[in-house]
DNA sequence: CTACGGGGAGAACGACCGTTCTCACATCCG
DNA sequence: CGGATGTGAGAACGGTCGTTCTCCCCGTAG
């Protein structure tokens, strides 16, 4: 067996971890469950991340960048600045309907470890800072009063959270149709 | 020290894991933790709840009966119909202004254990659902169409984790002004 | 060829936690 | 009075988990 050179040992751990963490939660993920999902050594996983936490926070560090990643990928496929608002609920939906969609990992995150990490509260309140400032981006660059923004991301939020736990995409389209009232509400 | 009688035991016991597992978390609390708080014998405790599972599920239920019922007594403080679906978002922010206030419990819950404890899932999704039927007779009673209900809880929804992970109550002014757009939209 | 340094597999350690057991004592009923 | 019952305090047990250690193999440099 020819040893793994660390940037795809990294690698390897990242996706055992992002797999494993996000399907069962970050404290019902033992460090040998992340071996066994990775391939990757016990010794080797602690030589390049001394302790789980820190293996935590690069799983939430990766999947922040990704996460946004891929939500601007898909409204940027959108023209009228205007739609790009909505278009967000859009992305929400095909997330939701993604298999093995479990909820938003910082609220989940939040909820488990919000009150025992420091580490985790604080990445939870970064994400959702981006997050906001993402949308409120979005409804600068269309026009539309800066109120509108906080607006927008709680429907978001709701979203996230309501198709969760209920297990269903509705509340996709659901906020989409709250969007648009609110939205519209300021047509010209 | 006189014997304790079994329902100021249950009282003692379930006050305590309502301080300790919200504040906390569920799994950052030990049954040791709960004897401690509660004054309440190791013994006594497994004899009133055979295992830790059955005291969450107690705590939720007991939860959840009080929260619906503090939201259901502020909102009928108010006459108007119409002001009563608005009002939840005025109860909500009085909510988040309290000390030591952590977000939905049951968000915070699904999160942490949604993935594995079926009983903690289920009660999230009944909660919720609770909720929303709450919501959704608030706004038929205003007359408004059905349709806007669930956006009004997504709202509230998208309020409550923001508040919970960035720790503030501004959400609550935010989602109310969203809210009294979505049912001035609707007005005659 | 050989000494050595890094790596893999997995045992071992120490702490924690849910749950049960021990034991001494108080209480109640005959 | 005396024995059965139930209770409290806390020790004990069994399992899990984060972390470290042991041991052995291999590739390589001198």
């Amino acid at each position: 067996m020819a040893p793994l050179d660390p940037d795809t040992a990294r690698t390897r751990l990242l996706d055992a971890a992002e797999d494993l963490f996000y399907a069962r939660g970050i404290q019902a993920v033992g460090m040998d469950d992340i071996r066994g999902g990775s391939g990757v050594s016990l010794k080797r996983l602690y030589s390049l991340y001394p302790a789980k936490e820190q293996l935590v926070e690069a799983y939430l560090q990766r999947r922040d960048v990704r996460w946004r990643g891929r939500l601007a990928a898909f409204v940027e496929q959108v023209d009228d600045p205007r739609e790009r608002v909505l278009a967000v609920f859009d992305w929400l939906g095909t997330w939701f309907r993604e298999p093995g969609f479990r909820g938003c990992a910082w609220i989940n995150g939040h909820g488990e470890l919000g009150a025992t990490s420091d580490v985790v509260a604080r990445l939870a309140r970064e994400h959702k800072l981006a997050f906001a400032d993402y949308v409120a981006g979005l409804v600068r660059e269309a026009g539309l009063p800066e109120a509108l923004a906080p607006q927008v991301f709680l429907l978001a939020e709701g979203a996230m959270v309501a198709a969760g736990i209920l297990g269903t995409d509705a509340p996709a389209a659901q906020a989409h149709a709250a969007a648009e009232v609110l939205v519209s509400s300021f047509a010209a």
